[in-house]
DNA sequence: TCTTGACTTAGAGCGCGCTCCAAGGCGTAT
DNA sequence: ATACGCCTTGGAGCGCGCTCTAAGTCAAGA
């Protein structure tokens, strides 16, 4: 079988990945890279994803989908383990982050109207009414 | 002097460069990559932009303002080259640029709401009013 | 004449973010 | 017993997009 033992309700590296949309081999880099806690094992080592490790990794996704740098979610993640103490550091980091995003976000919106200029440009001119 | 004789109103690369935002290895690695025609040259073998290839350089860069791939951007390059005959596959390529950029701004706007959602959970935190 | 400084090239190097490989372990099915 | 299949690890490799280096050319100024 593939999944050994499910004790409650934990997944597998590869169902974990699966549910985030990514590879196992992402997910344990993500660990190693220390964007994410280490997981719990289960006897034969093997990791055991549980609902609040899903969490974390759906936001860090959400973070990375966004384009936060890898050591910048290492950063969240590195708050996260130094407690409550840390929170309005976090709320920076992510203001900060949105502040980019955004920024981003209006920087292509204005790039692509020139592109649809040129679009509009060659549908007149493949007379395509 | 920098700019040797500047004989009708060409730009150096280092004055391209710097209208276009780019640095003057970026401007010729792009020509070297196939994203842009080869420049002219004066004399000396410098090269010399004129406006034509300064309105390129401008429609290239919000190309790659939006993300499209190097590899993208010499396709279309090379249709330009290729001339009128393939204005409907320069038109399609767009299409699909266009189409692959709004998914990509719909989707960070979409990661972005569960962000903000946690930049308020921790504004509530701080105690912040 | 010599120095300065911007230019030229081919090619090497780099930061990022994965992505994969090799070697090995463990648990179940045959 | 053996094979299968998914797991483990450290580390190598890769694609992208620059970014820089080295060695050399050229024109102008002192």
């Amino acid at each position: 079988m593939v999944a050994t033992e499910h004790p409650p309700d934990a997944l597998t590296v590869a169902e974990a990945a699966q549910a985030a949309g990514l590879s196992p081999h992402t997910l344990r880099y993500y660990e190693r890279a220390g964007l994410l806690e280490p997981v719990s094992r289960n006897g034969s080592g093997h990791r055991r994803y549980r609902a609040a490790d899903l969490e974390r990794i759906n936001f860090l996704t959400k973070l990375r989908g966004t384009g936060m740098p890898i050591r910048d979610v290492r950063r969240y993640a590195e708050l996260m383990r130094a407690g409550e103490a840390t929170n309005e550091e976090r709320l920076a980091l992510l203001e900060a982050h949105r502040g980019t995003v955004v920024a981003k976000l209006e920087a292509t919106a204005r790039n692509l109207e020139l592109i649809d200029w040129k679009i509009n440009f060659y549908r007149e001119r493949c007379e395509r009414t």
